[in-house]
DNA sequence: GAGTCAATTTTTATCGATAAAAATACGGTC
DNA sequence: GACCGTATTTTTATCGATAAAAATTGACTC
């Protein structure tokens, strides 16, 4: 009897999560993987018989995410995906050099061995992971991308403000939905994973300086790469 | 009979925003105003009745007021007033010290003379307040924080990047919570408006370096100000 | 008297219906 | 054929109802 209580109490696949919170976590890695073009409208009915869920649960998803700046809510007209534009890719990118090498003297500042641990995990991964996709187009795999971006995050993780690390979260998310769409694009990498080893030499050796020097290049780099691509895709 | 139809559709206050953008106002700005105490749940059907809305309105509200660290949604317990601790008023000083420093220098850099009348009507304005309520007791008035807030914010006005003066906001209105807290627990301030004088004068005479020094130190002081208003209150 | 379990109440999450607004299509006029 | 005002369709914002979950109460056992 208290053994079916418990096999009832804990089902196969554990619904834990609310539908909203499934649904809101879904659109969102959608958009963040550049599934919706800038300004694309999002009609609450399509998206709510799209994904199988009610009204409610696709207005309360959309308006979080209007909140975090990933959709645009105008009055009485709905929602639609955030709009990029050069000037939006570059003060994102701006922002969040600002912030990042913040959070990155913090965190070298603060670093542990375990930290030390982890950054070397997530850059070995880094660079066993290709930059281009088997199928030999230029354009950056997602793989990479991810790979990528957690090896930031590992960066800066041992930061000893989580408000700060938080701030960086969310510019870091609206940035990969750019980084996305502009690879969507045909936006191509000239790195490997070997460009990043003096970042990650220097993150290591403590020097936080020469760190956030590095750091800013790149995050610089990037931002032309993508502007360059969303000039390319639509001229100016 | 037209009249009267007229009378009818155009109600006395032009509710031109939707119940919920007015509803999710009003909460935000008695959240910021300490109108309800860390962790204090707020329970949908109790506000929909108090303030006359359909619950769906009171959700959506509390949901982007989550979003912004206002509020605290859990899954399946509703919602409930931001918490508030020593760590979390240090953390949120520290960030807005290290954000604001940013817009500040580069607000500087960029001024303009429009800025800088701007800002000198702000300083006025707060020169003009008195620091406590008439009715003599030593607490902050609010007038006095309200301008002050304004002054910080004409500071930074002319910063060329409105991602990072976003970011700022948001920081800025967690901040302001705090302090209405903090005001309603009895913190006291040691400082008048002249006290923010040499802080104009540096914006004004373009040093951006010791602008910043000073905007950190005002920060700062002001944050252990509400600290010590809270230890006080809960002791530790 | 403390603790446990079931019954009751409260509260939340989700849904589909509906009225208002916006967008679109249509028809008539010049 | 272009323009303008009206009818139709589409879409949004808002509501109240409901089932599921959580919290509370209360009865019962030891």
């Amino acid at each position: 009897m208290k053994d079916m209580q418990e096999i009832i109490a804990a089902p196969a696949s554990p619904v834990s999560t609310s539908q909203t919170e499934a649904f809101y976590a879904r659109l969102r890695s959608e958009l963040i993987g550049g599934a919706f073009p800038s300004g694309e409208r999002l009609k609450t009915a399509h998206m709510a018989n799209r994904y199988g869920v009610s009204l409610s649960v696709v207005r309360e998803a959309l308006t979080r995410l209007a909140s975090e700046g990933l959709t645009v809510a105008s009055s009485r007209r709905g929602f639609c995906a955030a709009g990029i534009s050069v000037a939006q890719i570059e003060q994102q990118a701006d922002a969040m050099r600002e912030i990042e090498t913040i959070c990155l003297r913090r965190s070298i500042a603060a670093a542990t061995p375990e930290w030390q641990d982890h950054v070397e995990a997530r850059f070995s991964r880094l660079a066993a992971t290709p930059v281009h996709n088997a199928d030999a187009d230029l354009a950056i795999s997602s793989a990479f991308s991810v790979n990528y971006a957690e090896f930031r995050d590992a960066l800066v993780s041992a930061c000893d403000n989580p408000v700060l690390l938080d701030v960086r979260r969310r510019l870091r998310d609206l940035g990969l939905r750019h980084e996305s769409v502009c690879i969507g694009l045909g936006a191509q990498s000239s790195s490997a994973a070997d460009d990043h080893r003096p970042l990650l030499d220097a993150a290591l050796a403590r020097d936080g300086a020469l760190a956030v020097r590095l750091l800013s290049k790149r995050i610089n780099a990037n931002a032309r790469l993508f502007v360059a691509a969303y000039r390319r895709a639509y001229g100016c």
